[in-house]
DNA sequence: CTCTATTGTAAAAGCGTTTTCGCAAAAAAG
DNA sequence: CTTTTTTGCGAAAACGCTTTTACAATAGAG
């Protein structure tokens, strides 16, 4: 099980070793006719270079972590996916983390990546807190953020437009006839969801409406807490004719609460969502929904990374992606 | 950016790098009092281990491969995310490779792996074709399969039991009344699938039902697949009051078709899926289905693969879990 | 025909660890 | 007190590679 190293090719090929490594380098100092023989060798004995010995001499290991809370989320798998291309692409390798959307284990998991010695970290945080709770990190480890906002923080973010999201939003559902828009699962803490609210409000008030709040209270946003949240407002009798759900997964767990009480989506309430994770293009789900443009999002968020990492970099960049609109059937003119 | 390396630390302590080593490898020849007085100037310079080159001198590098045709596809991420969390409980952690499908990116990413120096790889693979192609570096990296019946391979795998989950679904139709009972989505090629029409055949003998198949001709399984299939399908007029879908995605592929055509499930036909990704047991989706023990196929899988590494078995394992059968509403008596 | 460029290859240094070996000093035994 | 054993630590080798330096051999210039 022993692998063949360059010492192996070299003494087989009868050069010394330095000239196998440039024959494979491609440095101009070797004769056409040696490398091609050297390069056959090669071939013929399966060698394979050590990325692991290259690392340690040439000081990076073409290796990025990729820490997050879970991949198994439809967001983080389809923006991992695009991620990993992106970074194959320009000669990098992931190493996926999951931090389980545990503080801790995030920082752990930094802490790791340093001793693996990674060239860079793409962060899809746990928390809110992560930003303060890593910063020690930050001058050791090239780090970008990505789906976060984090507003004017001194660190590499890629983010959608987040407010303008939701502005879009109530400006598509105020065109089809609503005026009584209810935002459902607005959350403290993350800036993420932070301007979602802010620019649902304000579209609000440039177009005359009254905002109306349903407050996520839950630790996070999924579609078993949104199907929670969801049974407790619709028996409260309020009004209003769209809801506007602060995430895809939350809209969905409306949806698992209205199915229950018979409310028929569009015709009782129409229901507009934000992410459009792959699940809201299923068959029967078809939810109308705010896009994050995640392929996008993984190619800049590698790109900034990659160009952090490469030019030694210091500093940081911000990087606001604009947001789409893409209409299914979950909304409907009134 | 510079790291600090054992020698720092060494210098600053006033002792050899070798003494440094030992105070935190748990080695017991050093005195308790070094020991703690090396590991306080560890911590105070923030002194990380340099993993890689741990990884040289060990021949270890503690990373796995994982190779999988795309980690967005619900089946895989879940996969993915309890792959990597078993593999981190012991040790190690997880190189992400997306071959999306592509048998020849395939053998590049072995290759890749090789020259990383991974201990092993889990593999789910691209295609039927895998196996072949891949049986050269066998030899040179343990590897596991996932999800996939190698039938009698000469390399490990761990999967569901295939034939048995389609026997079990068609015993539960029958159960429920059916006795006309389609098989949607036969395929050539992956032994998966290939167990699994066996097993909705060998049932439907045993129960004196006539078999029936819908041949999936397309080159792979998606949502999109299964809806075009189901589109032809549906206009033959066949006779039948249940649908197996050989894969979940089939299955959706069938509801969203169904559900153009206006024909209703349960109601003008049951519907019965495998796999149970994460979709299928979303609000209006509620696919009865054949559910794949995720969190155990990766916790086998990992043990599988890191007692071959460790022990540096040859030889190979084959472990086939047992299917349950999920039901939800997409069956109904009749 | 000697002197200097140019070219192809060999040898050595270094990357950050772990581990083996050996040497002192301290402790135990005589 | 001397001799032997233990203990704690330093020096150095090894891991497989890239890069730099040094050195031949060949070719061109004077």
């Amino acid at each position: 099980m022993k692998n063949v190293t360059i010492k192996d090719v070299a003494k087989a090929a009868g050069v010394s070793y330095s000239t196998v490594s440039r024959a494979l380098s491609g440095s101009p100092e070797i004769s056409e006719e040696t490398r091609g023989r050297i390069l056959d060798i090669c071939k013929e004995m399966h060698y394979t270079p050590n990325t692991v010995a290259r690392s340690m001499v040439m000081k990076s290991t073409k290796l990025l972590g990729l820490i997050l809370p879970g991949i198994n989320n439809p967001f983080m798998s389809e923006l991992s996916y695009h991620i990993d291309r992106q970074a194959r692409a320009r000669g990098y390798n992931i190493i996926l983390c999951n931090s389980s959307r545990d503080i801790e284990q995030e920082r752990e998991l930094f802490e790791l990546m340093i001793g693996r010695q990674v060239d860079g970290v793409i962060l899809l945080p746990a928390g809110p807190e992560s930003y303060d709770s890593l910063q020690p990190f930050f001058s050791r480890l090239p780090t970008v953020f990505v789906g976060e906002n984090l507003r004017d923080a001194q660190e590499s973010y890629v983010s959608v437009d987040n407010f303008r999201g939701t502005y879009m939003g109530v400006e598509y559902l105020y065109r089809l006839g609503h005026r009584d828009i209810l935002y459902f699962g607005k959350r403290q803490g993350s800036i993420t969801h932070q301007l979602r609210s802010e620019g649902y409000a304000a579209a609000c008030q440039d177009l005359g409406l009254t905002p109306q709040f349903c407050n996520n209270t839950f630790p996070g946003t999924s579609i078993k807490y949104g199907y929670q949240l969801a049974k407790q407002l619709l028996v409260q009798e309020r009004r209003f004719t769209a809801v506007f759900a602060s995430t895809d997964t939350n809209a969905l767990g409306i949806m698992q609460a209205a199915e229950e009480m018979g409310l028929k989506i569009p015709q009782d309430f129409s229901l507009l969502g934000f992410d459009n994770i792959r699940d809201s293009g299923l068959p029967r789900i078809e939810l109308t929904t705010i896009e994050q443009p995640m392929k996008m999002l993984a190619s800049v968020a590698v790109h900034t990374l990659l160009e952090k990492v490469q030019n030694e970099l210091a500093g940081y960049t911000h990087r606001i992606l604009t947001p789409t609109l893409i209409e299914r059937s979950s909304c409907r003119q009134v």
